[in-house]
DNA sequence: AATAACGTCAACCGCTCCGCA
DNA sequence: TTGCGGAGCGGTTGACGTTAT
């Protein structure tokens, strides 16, 4: 197969977009949508190669695009997402609302794979706070049957229960771990905090109220699940969690 | 003030995947 | 079943801005 000319010799632009020329993309798209992206930009009167054009939109000019720096919240994310998917930018930004493939791409090359290499120095006293997780949580049992594969369909809440066994005794509950047992240096590694937005969407929970979870007694069963229902739109992986664990457990239980 | 070194990010390249005829 | 064309993905590049010397 002989490989298309490329955008030069077919005496179209490269390099950076114009203001004018991001005008004309996005008041094509308004209109008639992208359809055809090879088509695009003949119709819209753009000297651009389709690619060019698909590019520009999907990681800068779509409207749902959020701007500015990453929170810890996206690059704590990131990094875990990582750990479990490898290179896949865009299967990464996918959870990530709002976020692109490239933009998710350059912070992992520019900020955290450094932060991670740094971290990485440190392990040992990460090691050191980690032992402080009291020794209940190893009591919890977490046995979850692999899905069918990426993409499956996610079950229904009532099938969840049927497929999964969880065994977690609240009194092993680590959200009966008080404060003061962790240690504070430590504590952000192992207690993510969770975006308030989550509970007051799902759960109904008082939006001024703190919940944590422990990471490192469930990190497995969590990861393990992830694998499995990734691409399952934007779900929190603990609300998946706790979904398949056959419910969320009540404030009241924490 | 000049410039070298470094960091960031938009954009491109080349490949694979997927749907369709 | 096969080949083609379009879309999407990940790796890489290069321009530009910032910081250090």
């Amino acid at each position: 197969m002989v490989r298309a000319p490329c955008c030069e010799k077919m005496g179209l632009k490269k390099g950076p977009w114009t203001p004018e020329e991001d005008q004309v993309l996005v008041s094509y798209i308004q209109q008639h949508g992208h359809g055809n992206w090879r088509a695009l930009p003949k119709l819209a009167g753009l000297l651009r190669c389709g690619k060019s054009c698909r590019l520009r939109w999907t990681n800068y000019l779509r409207p749902d695009i959020k701007r500015g720096n990453f929170s810890k919240e996206e690059e704590e994310t990131i990094i875990k997402l990582h750990e479990m998917l490898g290179n896949r930018w865009s299967a990464i930004a996918a959870r990530l609302p709002g976020r692109t493939d490239n933009e998710i791409k350059n912070v992992w090359h520019t900020h955290l794979k450094k932060k991670l290499k740094n971290n990485q120095t440190s392990s040992d006293t990460k090691l050191k706070c980690d032992s402080n997780v009291p020794s209940e949580f190893d009591s919890m049992e977490l046995n979850i049957p692999p899905q069918e594969g990426i993409g499956s369909p996610q079950p229904s809440s009532s099938e969840v229960s049927s497929v999964t066994d969880i065994n977690v005794q609240p009194n092993n509950m680590a959200m009966k771990i008080k404060d003061e047992q962790i240690d504070s240096t430590c504590s952000l590694s192992i207690f993510p905090e969770i975006d308030e937005t989550f509970w007051s969407e799902e759960f109904s929970v008082e939006n001024e109220l703190q919940v944590q979870f422990p990471l490192s007694p469930v990190r497995e069963a969590v990861n393990e699940y992830s694998y499995n229902v990734i691409d399952d739109g934007g779900m929190d992986f603990w609300y998946n969690l706790f979904l398949r664990a056959g419910g969320i457990p009540e404030l009241s239980e924490f």
